[in-house]
Order: structure tokens, then sequence, then C-alpha cells
DNA sequence: CCTATCAGACTACAGACGTAGTCGGTGTGC
DNA sequence: GCACACCGACTACGTCTGTAGTCTGATAGG
């Protein structure tokens, strides 16, 4: 599993749907982002090929098309991207970003679980 | 207050400097970063000067010089950024950035209780 | 006064990004 | 067998980003 290569705003869209149901052909990964994004067909497949070239994505040839795989992790990726992000927007203090995120986050019941289970687990070691 | 305008990964260690101790001259935000980033001083002039036509900035002349203040609120920034974030990397589902921050977060015993609570009141309103 | 200095304004430039269009090969229907 | 449809490869192009360099005008020191 290759390093977390840097994956861009649009690039993620494509990623997303990927990881969710790979592996998967650029006409599969359009259709699910069309009526999202709105791209173009090649819009979509210059992604694609960009993040073959990037690392994120292989492809086996089935017949005259290919079927697209993630080559890197979704976790990884999350925790790279989340920790730039910790980095950069929050200069250190998460609080108020980990505000938003319990407040919009949509969170399950056991997501809230888990979550106390950390804070708790947070607190021993602080 | 203008509306939060797109900050760039660079522009963003500007800012929050700018947002620590403004007004503020563009020799002092060098200052700052010098160390942690290792740009010259045109750099920062030059991120500054984005930052303005932007409007996330704005100046007062001081004898030759400018004193650079925030225009924009730096809440309403993270949590643009962070709704961004929360859309584009976990496509709605928070939880696996919300541990990672938690865990990464280096989070003080009272913003722990103030997430505790947070979250019961989360779970109030399931 | 005139020049060295320092600040901001303007310019630069390559690589990433968003968003496609065109080219060339190949499998398929007639 | 040949034209067409469809696929990936290559090309395009304006904007944003990271990272400065040069130009111009004011100021301060001699």
């Amino acid at each position: 599993m290759p390093e977390a290569p840097k994956i861009s705003e649009a690039e993620w869209e494509v990623m997303n749907v990927v990881w969710e149901d790979h592996p998967i052909t650029a006409q599969d990964v359009y259709d699910q982002l069309e009526a999202r994004t709105g791209w173009a067909l090649r819009t979509v497949k210059t992604l694609l090929a960009r993040l073959v070239k990037k690392g994120a994505l292989g492809y086996e040839v089935d017949g005259k098309r290919y079927r697209y795989h993630a080559r890197v992790n979704r976790e990884e990726c999350v925790r790279a991207e989340s920790a730039s992000f910790l980095q950069r927007v929050l200069g250190g203090s998460a609080s108020p970003a980990l505000a938003y995120f319990v407040r919009e986050g949509r969170l399950s019941p056991q997501e809230i679980q888990e979550l106390r289970e950390l804070l708790d687990d947070q607190e021993q070691e602080g």
C-alpha cells in the first residue's frame, strides 16, 4: 500500500466513489458523480487518470475498458488529510473544528459512544 | 465582516499569524513565520497582498508601511473550512476524523469536558 | 540636495487544478 | 470488410498556488 498521496478536492469526490465500490469503470464512476457534480464524463476520466498517475488508483484491463481500484487505504488518506487540516486550520487547537464536527457530523448514537470512550482514554493519558 | 473567502494552505499560515496579533506589519509576520516555514520576506508579502485582494485582510497605512488586520472572522473561516473538509473528505461521516482529532488534538481537560457536553447535547437531539 | 535603503506594486514562472476537447485504436453491427 | 461507437491517451487552457525577482517611490542620512 503506497503512502497516501496528496488528493485534491475534485479528486476526493472520485476517490470516495471508488472506495465505496471498487473495482469500477470510468462510466460507473461518472454515473454516480454526474448528478452531484455535473461533471462531464471526460472530466471524470481525467481525474481517474491523474489519480492513477499519483498512485492512488490502479486498474485491470477488462476487455476494452479499465476497472479501477484504490491502491491507497481510505483510512490512511483520511488521517493524512486530517493531520494537514489540523495543522493548517487550527494551528494546534483542534477544539473549534471538533465542536463543529460534533454538531454537524450527524453522529449515530454508537459513534457518540465511541467518542466518549476515546475521550476517557485521552483523559487517562492527558 | 465579509464572507469567508477561500484561503489556501500557505495563506492559512499567514492568517493564523495575523489573527493572533493584529494589526501587524509584513516584517513582523515574516519574523514569526520565517523559522517555521523558511519563506522569504517577498513570499510573505505576496501572500499578504493576495489576502488583501481576496478581502481577507485590510490594512492601514502607517508612515511608509502597512499594518495589516483581519477583515474576516477566524471562527467563521474555521467553520467554512471544516464544512468543506467534512464534505470532501468524509462524505458526511465525521467519525473517523473526529477520532483522529481526539487522539492527536492534544485536548486540554477542559476541552475534553466541553466535548463531553457537546456529545450529551447531540444525543438529546438524536 | 542626492543617494542608499526599504516598503509596497507589479511581474514571473512552473506545477497543480478544474474542466474539458481531440486523436487514434479496436471491437461490433451490418 | 468497413464505418461507427466507445475507450483510453494526449492535449488544452485559464486560474490558483507556491515561491520569488524587479521596479518605483518615499525617506532618512550625510
